[in-house]
DNA sequence: TTTACTGTTAGGAC
DNA sequence: TGTCCTAACAGTAA
């Protein structure tokens, strides 16, 4: 389920177990049909070349050799990423392996694959190219008033928009709401300036906390939304009940009791 | 067997 | 022109 904290664990496992080691072979998974994967020549431009250091940037993942290109990884809607020791046996879905020299091997899991490879010359051209927003944890107080204050819609729908703000998806972004107790269909607009000030924190702390776990989700606080994520689920914050409805075409949990709009 | 699903984006609606 | 919303993408799991 990646969103940012998800990511940035990803990124942390590429980092503990894969940069500074000589890159083997590059190869393709069994199944990639439908995959937006780089072309033969793009991967073997990494063959005898080491990863010395990662990036992410949203939901938007890279890890970069020293003097030539970067490898985006992005994904998707279910992809994960494993650093494994070389007795150790790859997982169904592979679609992509970096294998190091000594038989350690980076892997790519994806079993919808919606993820995303692309070889990378620029890391920032590439932000800009695809039109992503700043990161949510870096953005300061006033951009976030100006970028998600400024959105006519539903506040949940200004918090998904990768444009906007690169790195809340759908759990995140009922989480961030539920802590800061606004409701998410609220009008982002309508909303007062210390309401938006505070979900900016909330969206800090929620992110934050879950990178803290590594992603783990079991880790988290009994009463947070992801362990209620069920209609009719007790709130973890006040007496109310959980409800469930779309906002944005995107399911959505949420406490109605104590979530109030503007 | 049917339904829902974490992300992104193209295209249509307003 | 801009902003927002929906559907589609592919395959799994419940």
């Amino acid at each position: 389920m990646p969103e940012l904290p998800e990511v940035e664990a990803a990124r942390c496992r590429i980092d503990r177990g894969a940069l500074h080691r000589t890159i083997g072979a590059v190869r393709y998974g069994d199944d990639i049909t439908h995959m937006d994967l780089p072309d033969r020549d793009a991967l073997d431009r990494f063959v005898g070349t080491q990863f010395s250091m990662t990036r992410r940037h949203g939901k938007f993942m890279f890890a970069g050799t020293k003097d030539g290109p970067w490898m985006m990884i992005h994904l998707g809607m279910a992809g994960s990423i494993r650093v494994l020791d070389a007795d150790e046996v790859d997982a169904d879905f592979i679609r992509f392996t970096v294998a190091f020299e000594g038989g350690t091997r980076l892997t790519f899991r994806d079993p919808r694959k919606f993820g995303e490879i692309v070889v990378v010359e620029d890391v920032d051209d590439y932000i800009a190219e695809r039109g992503l927003g700043p990161d949510a944890l870096e953005i300061g107080d006033n951009a976030f008033a100006e970028v998600i204050g400024g959105t006519r819609g539903a506040v949940k729908s200004a918090l998904l928009a990768q444009s906007k703000l690169a790195g809340v998806g759908n759990l995140w972004s009922d989480e961030s709401l539920y802590r800061a107790g606004i409701l998410p269909g609220a009008t982002a607009s309508d909303l007062a300036s210390d309401r938006i000030a505070r979900l900016h924190g909330a969206v800090g702390d929620t992110l934050r906390a879950v990178i803290d776990t590594c992603a783990t989700y079991s880790k988290l606080p009994d009463d947070w939304l992801i362990h209620r994520r069920e209609e009719g689920a007790a709130c973890g914050i006040c007496a109310g009940t959980i409800a469930k409805k779309k906002v944005g075409g995107r399911t959505t949990y949420y406490c109605p009791d104590h979530q109030k709009g503007a």
